[in-house]
DNA sequence: CTACCATTTAGACGACCGTCGAACTATGCA
DNA sequence: TGCATAGTTCGACGGTCGTCTAAATGGTAG
């Protein structure tokens, strides 16, 4: 399905506490950290990507909320336009996985913070 | 200053894609996530926590921005009733400075997960 | 005490966002 | 062909959020 090129930049930014972010980076990542920061996102992301075979149906995601189908929907379609997530449709139901690199992004900008400034 | 106790539990939720986030957590979460996910509060985030001193005045966050102060200040409250930055005042000026475990957190959420899925 | 400066608080306004119900598309089956 | 099911798109509504101006607070210096 992907959505297009509306992937961020791999090699974009530094961590957090490296060097100030510029305002471009900065609009870049807001992209990607506007999509997680909402509780159902998130625990949608997380249902996806804690999942053993890697994919999991749309319809077992919708039953783990009490919202209605259009709003699961819509959620995966904003998970999905920042890049975070892709799917697929294979006979009547449609699945989704996680696209790992993007997560990890997230995950460098913050991490290695701990260090120059606890140590 | 400190804003009182509405910084999150140290040891709140394993990361992303270890287990699918509780209701709960994801509420817990959603809290910083929310406070990082917009441009200016990025930034300012950034730039208080890559500066060299480890704590950064006001004066120098508000020149930075083509915004009001008052528009700054309420996006560094925002900030640090997160739990993500704290601040001092010292004589006529506010210094802020970066909490490291708290925006760790945030890295821990993310980073364990091109591992297990890339891997 | 007064004047002045740095920052925060309060209140208002427009834009954005999460949610819903209704309608549409796509697949499978009889 | 036609109907049932899975999922998405559309349009609307209410609440939240970022920004501003105006006013208040805390502190320094005459």
């Amino acid at each position: 399905m992907s959505l297009g090129d509306n992937q961020l930049n791999q090699e974009c930014c530094a961590p957090i506490a490296r060097a100030p972010l510029s305002e471009a980076d900065a609009a870049e990542l807001v992209v990607l950290l506007k999509a997680v920061a909402d509780p159902v996102r998130l625990r949608l992301l997380s249902m996806i990507g804690s999942h053993p075979g890697g994919e999991v149906c749309v319809c077992d995601l919708t039953a783990a909320f009490d919202l209605t189908a259009p709003t699961i929907s819509h959620h995966l379609k904003v998970l999905r336009t920042a890049g975070l997530i892709d799917s697929e449709r294979r006979g009547t139901w449609v699945y989704y996985w996680i696209i790992p690199t993007a997560v990890a992004r997230l995950g460098e900008l913050f991490t290695p913070l701990a260090e120059p400034v606890a140590g």
